[in-house]
DNA sequence: CGCGGCGATGTCAGGCTATGTCATCACTGT
DNA sequence: ACAGTGATGACATAGCCTGACATCGCCGCG
């Protein structure tokens, strides 16, 4: 992070990175997957908060329900893992680059994945999980790049509920 | 794409790609900016049809409006320009291989983004057109999912308002 | 205590992607 | 004929990533 924010990613290099860390760049590779995924450690850990927020539900929940629940869940969780301060820094470097980028888009999609996985294993129709895996993390990344702006002072979760609200909005209004 | 159906993605070499083209490597990289890039050539030009689309519209109408003129129009054009043969080829080697998932995440996030600056450009909240933005390209890219289907009959047009009609339902249950 | 297994790391070699630089060549308008 | 322009080739090189093998410290076991 500190090489990443001072010269850009790009710029830094593995072996710059293993230097700092004290080891060779061979253990490096042996540690992350590839240069990208050093910001993106422990994101398997968040996907498994938001599933199990849909498995331990109550029994009656509705698919919307389990929306909220994973979303409530999953917002307190970040809010907690990770300080503002935190995740803005990570934020900047993240979109100062396509590569990473990139990488989130793929990491987010995991994630919708996952949600999607989940409520199939609750007894969702298919189609119907997908869009609202989908959905979920519309509504989380929307919020989270709210969460982070210097100025916002709103909660996480607050957000997301927000998000959620409007886009009823937007397709309540496209059926008439 | 013979090469990559044939071998696959990674098997595939660079310089095998610019022998088969019969020029040289550093050619290739003249023309397409990475390897990957090779599958998604043209990307901008629909990202061209969606915006114009938008832009094009009825002064009257309404943000839900333009949500669906523009999935309308470019989800026709895409029928015309790939036929659902090639289309699943791509398909097939695209999802093989998680960097050219990656690489595909990152383009609809761009075609996404035009959709949402078309929008603001009518005077659309930027909030609202932003939620839009990723709305319009979430209904795209799962009515494609299921398009190029082989069992699947219905035209990508009519499967994008059946998926806008399915979120309506989803997040209207929600607020109750 | 000595020993062997095991996990983490170092070392070395090498392939592939991607970029910079310079030369060449065909084409074009004057 | 000539200079300009754009596409390409030739060459060199940095940087990313992987495979194979050696090394070292730790731990349990006899």
């Amino acid at each position: 992070m500190e090489l990443f924010a001072e010269d850009g990613f790009e710029a830094t290099t593995v072996a710059g990175i293993a230097g700092r860390a004290g080891v060779t760049e061979r253990t490096f590779f042996r540690h992350f997957a590839d240069k990208r995924e050093v910001l993106f450690a422990g994101e398997e850990q968040l996907e498994a908060v938001f599933v199990d927020a849909i498995a331990d539900a109550p029994a009656d929940a509705s698919v919307a329900g389990l929306l909220v629940a994973a979303l409530d869940v999953g917002g307190r969780t970040l809010q907690d893992v990770r300080s503002r301060d935190l995740a803005h820094v990570r934020n900047e470097i993240i979109t100062a680059n396509e590569q990473l980028r990139e990488r989130e888009l793929l990491k987010l999609a995991k994630l919708s994945h996952a949600v999607t996985a989940a409520l199939v294993a609750r007894g969702v129709a298919e189609v119907t999980a997908c869009l609202a895996g989908e959905l979920v993390v519309l509504v989380f990344k929307t919020a989270l790049s709210r969460w982070i702006a210097p100025d916002e002072t709103r909660d996480l979760v607050e957000l997301q509920r927000e998000g959620l609200a409007a886009i009823s909005g937007l397709t309540r209004a496209e059926t008439v």
